[in-house]
Order: C-alpha cells, then structure tokens, then sequence
DNA sequence: TAAATTAAGGATAAAAGTGTCTTTAATTTA
DNA sequence: TAAATTAAAGACACTTTTATCCTTAATTTA
C-alpha cells in the first residue's frame, strides 16, 4: 500500500504515541530498534515527522532529549502521517495513473476504484493517532524481537 | 495504488481487451502508444501478461502477429493483472508492513484496515476484465493524445 | 563554562524500479 | 525457401528509493 518510509513512519508516529511523553522522551536508537528499522533512516523519516509545516510530532536535542507527541496532536488523524511523507497521492491518485483521469474524463475503472478510495480516505481521515492507540489489536513493533 | 508496471499492465490490459482480437491483433507499437507508455517497456510488461502460468493474454510473432486476449481470459478478475505483475502484496500484506501481522498477531492497525483491505481485494477479484470494457467510463488511454 | 548527549543535516552508497537498445527467435507471406 | 514482420529476451543506463556515515548544532547537566 505505502513505501517502506511511510510504514516506517506509521510505525513510529504509533510507538512514540504510546511509549513516549514530554516527560519521557524516546531517542532515535529506541525507537529505531522499537520498529524494527534502521537508525539513519528512522532519523531522516522523523524529520518530515517534525516538519514545521505538515510535521505533528515535537522533538528536543541533548541530554534526555528525544521525541514525543503532545495531547493535542494526539488527535490528528492517521492521515497526517502519510500526508507529512508526502504519499497521499497513492490513494487519491488514477488506478491507472492517468493524470488527466477525473469525473469529467473517467478512465474505465474510474467509477469502481471510486467507491474503495472514498472508503480508504474516510478511514485514514477519522481515525485518530489515539484512536490507534486505544485500539486491542497489540502493536508488534514495540516487541519486535519476539517476532522476528 | 500500485507501481508503474502494474498500471501499465492494467492499462495494456484495457487496451488489448477493447481494441484487439484474434482476427485483429495489437502490436506493442499500437499499444504502448495507445496507453501512453514507453515501447520497450510496455514489450517487457507484456510478457509478464502473457507469462505461461500466470498469464492470461495471448500472442504470436511474425506478420499480422501481435497481443490479443480470448473470450475465455475476458472473464478473468483485474485480480490476474496485479497477480501476473507480483503485486498482490501490495493489497494484502499488513499497512505498517509487519511480516508478523496476522489475526493471531494483529498489528495496532490490523482490524481497522483489514475492512478495506477485503473490499479491495472483493473488488479487484469480482471485477472482470469484460466488466472494465462494458462500464460506462471511458478509457482515456485509447485517445490519450487528446488529453496530454 | 565545559563536557556529555541528543537531534539535524548533508554527503555518499547500495538496491530497486523504470526505461532504452540490440540481438534472436518465431511466424507469415510472397 | 527467402524476405519481411513481429514478439522474446537479454544487456545496459538512468532515476528513485532505501540505507549508511559523518559532521554540525542545540540542549542539558555537572
């Protein structure tokens, strides 16, 4: 569905909401080693994470510095995340990767696709990084190690 | 959605599909003008859709040769493009990419995406190819000049 | 203020995906 | 059977994505 980068940021927007806080922030290498991917890569994902613009979660260098999110960003939707990386175009995009396909010009499978997108984009827009969290479904990636 | 190959694949598909037969084969020079898509590249594609096992489309070398798909492969699910081009995971394997996720070992977005995910894959294995051609929509790519 | 710790950022490398070109093989037609 | 036409196949090049490494800047703590 999305890059590696985009699982890796979901994966990490999800273990710093539930492991870290502004009082216990998560470093690069623990949450690097939390979601299974590589260090450098994690930290250069966080960056678009952090961004000014698009990014939700915060960050502070130094001693007992890290990453966290606050209650407010908490309530952003899932959405965020892929929109921060930049892939929002892979669900909203033509099936067929026509650039000029629309409503107006439908490409053949415009109107099935349609429906599917709708469904996909409600989903990513109304559930909330904390709803993810609230959810019983248990988070691998914290315990990477067991499963690997 | 899918990479660039597949939507390729799924737009020669569409083409071959509306505009070839066995009487009036397609050249992959008509095709890959007809979709928009490099020659050489649109060749290489072909022969994962004309792939022996996986495949579904026809072909013949020499004059008067070319791409054509039978009345039996018209009922295929769009399901066997994306199956032809190795892309099914891209459906089916966990959002936050997690070899791991299961039902047994659902990952914090598991339950929430599966819905989707079954609709998608319901989708793109209730669709035929004949159902693609008989929709309504219009392909863009058979007139693509027209809109670039 | 100095030392330690952590993120930020840039340069570079490796791998995968996309695209091109050339040769070969199969088939048809004259 | 020879020539022409078309797909098949492989080698190669370019681009993007993924990944690593190293230096710099910010912040905290002693």
């Amino acid at each position: 569905m999305f890059s590696k980068s985009t699982e890796y940021a979901l994966r990490a927007t999800i273990y710093i909401a539930s492991e870290a806080s502004v009082d216990k922030k998560a470093s690069i290498v623990a949450i690097a080693k939390g979601i299974g991917a590589p260090k450098s890569f994690t930290a250069k994902i966080l960056q678009h994470l952090t961004n000014k613009e698009k990014g939700f979660i915060s960050s502070t260098p130094g001693p007992s510095g890290g990453f966290y999110i606050t209650a407010e960003a908490m309530n952003k939707p899932i959405y965020s995340v892929i929109e921060a990386m930049g892939e929002t175009g892979l669900i909203e995009s033509c099936v067929l990767g026509l650039p000029q396909c629309s409503d107006e010009h439908p490409c053949a499978m415009h109107s099935t696709y349609k429906v599917i997108k709708m469904e996909l984009l409600k989903m990513f827009r109304e559930k909330s990084i904390q709803d993810v969290i609230n959810s019983k479904d248990r988070m691998i990636p914290i315990n990477y190690d067991l499963y690997k």
